[in-house]
DNA sequence: AGACTGCG
DNA sequence: CGCAGTCT
């Protein structure tokens, strides 16, 4: 207003008339600022001056224009018109980009920047980058109004919440937008990892503060505070100063083993063309099924191996496996697999997200899943490869810094523990209580014979088994995991049950109390709803039956871990220890740390004994005959840890 | 059961 | 977007 003298509305017509260079547009050659000025306060939009022009055009003489203006005008309507067209901001149009949750500066490490900065001698940046970060907070809204073009709106300040008013972009700081970020996924653990849109969706307001005290009332409401307020808060901080911490890479390590990787994927590509007879995308299934079954015409396994969902051939490795015999390229392809998978997914990405000091700040995500695990991304660190050998070494780029080491401390067994809490059934606490191996425990139950009569075979049906409890498995299932008849499985099914009957009275329960109330907690009260539980489609509802019998084990589980991190880092920091050991990696029933090797044993203990008195310690003050057993272990590389 | 990533 | 494959 104060620099054009008309109202905001009117710009698109002052641009058609005046032009923009910045933006390309033209407006009428010859008409600049001061007339563009005066046509636009005398007459209005553009549109109207040119009605107005038309019926009497002594206006304009009177306005002081000029004959020559007057002619400019009468000639160029059209390209005036086109002008303004293009200088109007196109609201209808399709967008489908959002702001960011984050601003740049809210969650900007000066220190880092710091480093960077000087690396690259950005001097004068830094400069004016310490300046905006210091200043007060009206300042910085000063220089970002100036920096963004538009000088901050009055009206703005005075509808202002007090939150809003220390921040000019609406933006809620970003402690406070992860506090209600993970009390918004405790309330409803289906909106995983919320950002700023499904806080103020959830919350059916625009106003940043008005959601955050919303949902922290109804967090409390829900009976959800103590999950928050004892398990979640306290180890925000640990979470984040795992990321920002992050993890050593040994990039050349990485670099040798990429080279030795590609030189053996390259050799099996040739051998494969070779008896395939064919160079074909070997990474695409649908040419991969179409050279074996089709061209090469290997017997279709009758089962599964026919065609899908799409009309491709399955060529899963489980069905390959089938067909190891068949031909000798079955098993150049299943070497080709592993190796693909592990150099696109883990050696071949890795080193290059670790930064120039080779340490990789992977994102731990405290509410990234829906029964109340972390999850990883960025890249995942929870899914690096242990099973095979080829893969495992990749465990190996991961190292300790000079003078420390890495080491590992995981709860053994710890689903199948909480099972047995949370049921009580005898025999299972019977076995924990005695510190017997779980598996071979059960086997010696099902199949009734003393636990040093039980052979391999048995104990792997028990493992099976013991599994598909954890994952609220039924029968189908079971075979499916254990090979053999589906009479074989009922059989192995029901005696299961029938020993372990406090298992499956609980199960019962937690699947009626399900039906019931559409969601199950865990022993702590953490919670998930599960809105398919009466679902007349089958699929859906075994589905939600499996998954609410899971929920409440997984998420113990998980609640017990978060625990420990928290005990963890109160008695390292009791004992002064927080700068010699550091939280790098947590896996679900594993937290890895990087430990200055002076105070190796200490640690160990420390961190040992929190984990294994979690339950004692906790606000249940919860007492169990079932102990957390907690195993570790030390090395120079996250290889060497067990 | 719960995740994440790469590929076509 | 679905499949495949890695982990707990």
């Amino acid at each position: 207003m104060a620099r054009f003298g008309f109202k905001p509305a009117l710009l698109p017509d002052y641009k058609g008339l005046r032009g923009d260079t910045s933006d390309n547009i033209k407006g009428i050659k010859g008409i600049g600022e001061k007339t563009a000025t005066i046509l636009i306060t005398n007459f209005g939009t553009i549109e109207e001056m040119y009605k107005k022009l038309k019926k009497n055009p002594e206006l304009f003489t009177a306005a002081g224009c000029s004959p020559r203006i007057i002619e400019l005008l009468k000639n160029n309507e059209e390209e005036a018109l086109f002008s303004k067209t293009l200088a109007k901001i196109r609201l209808d149009a399709p967008v489908d980009f959002v702001l960011p949750e984050k601003t740049f500066w809210e969650n900007a490490d000066l220190k880092k920047i710091e480093t960077m900065f000087a690396k690259f001698e950005f001097r004068s940046l830094f400069i004016r980058l310490k300046n905006f970060f210091g200043k007060s907070e009206k300042a910085n809204e000063e220089e970002f109004s100036r920096v963004l073009g538009s000088p901050a709106q009055d009206s703005f300040r005075e509808r202002a919440q007090p939150d809003q008013l220390k921040n000019p972009l609406h933006l809620p700081s970003p402690i406070k937008l992860q506090e209600v970020s993970i009390a918004l996924w405790l309330i409803n653990s289906d909106i995983s990892y919320p950002k700023l849109d499904d806080i103020l969706l959830f919350a059916q307001v625009d106003n940043f503060q008005t959601a955050y005290d919303y949902i922290l009332k109804k967090l409390k409401e829900d009976n959800l505070d103590k999950v928050y307020s004892e398990i979640e808060k306290p180890i925000m901080h640990v979470v984040r100063e795992m990321e920002d911490y992050g993890i050593l890479i040994d990039k050349k390590y990485f670099k040798n083993l990429s080279e030795e990787y590609h030189e053996e994927l390259d050799k099996l590509t040739a051998k494969i063309y070779k008896i395939a007879g064919i160079e074909f995308n070997i990474n695409s299934p649908k040419q991969m099924g179409e050279v074996l079954f089709g061209k090469m015409g290997i017997r279709v396994p009758s089962k599964s191996a026919k065609k899908g969902a799409s009309g491709n051939f399955s060529t899963k490795v489980s069905i390959l496996e089938d067909l190891e015999e068949e031909n000798p390229i079955i098993k150049e392809i299943l070497a080709y697999r592993e190796l693909q998978k592990l150099l696109s997914t883990y050696i071949d990405v890795i080193p290059k997200m670790a930064g120039t000091d080779s340490r990789l700040h992977a994102k731990f995500l405290q509410n990234g899943s829906t029964t109340g695990r972390f999850s990883s991304q960025d890249p995942n660190l929870q899914n690096l490869p242990i099973k095979t050998e080829l893969g495992k070494r990749i465990r190996n780029g991961f190292i300790a810094q000079k003078g420390h080491k890495l080491c590992a401390f995981d709860y053994s067994q710890i689903e199948l523990r909480v099972v047995a809490m949370l049921s009580g059934d005898k025999k299972m606490t019977q076995i924990f209580h005695e510190g017997k191996d779980i598996h071979l425990g059960v086997a010696s139950f099902v199949f009734g014979v003393p636990i040093d009569k039980v052979d391999k075979e048995m104990r792997r049906k028990a493992k099976v088994i013991n599994f598909g409890i954890i994952y609220g498995m039924g029968v189908s299932a079971l075979r499916k995991n254990l090979g053999g008849t589906r009479e074989e499985a009922q059989k192995f099914y029901d005696n299961y049950f029938n020993q372990f009957s406090g298992v499956r009275d609980y199960m019962e329960k937690v699947k009626v109390s399900a039906l019931k109330n559409s969601c199950t907690e865990t022993l702590f009260g953490r919670r998930r709803y599960f809105p398919n539980i009466n679902s007349k489609i089958p699929f859906l509802k075994n589905m939600a039956e499996r998954t609410a019998t899971n929920a409440p084990v997984q998420g113990t589980a998980a609640d017990i871990i978060k625990l420990a991190i928290r005990y963890a880092d109160e008695d390292l920091k009791k004992a002064g220890l927080l700068d010699r050991v550091h939280l790098i990696l947590q896996i679900h029933d594993e937290l890895v740390y990087e430990v200055d090797e002076s105070v190796l044993e200490k640690v160990d203990k420390i961190i040992k004994n929190a984990m294994q008195g979690v339950l004692e310690r906790s606000y249940l003050h919860y007492k169990t005959g079932i102990p957390l057993e907690v195993h570790s272990g030390c090395g120079d590389n996250f290889g060497e840890v067990k």
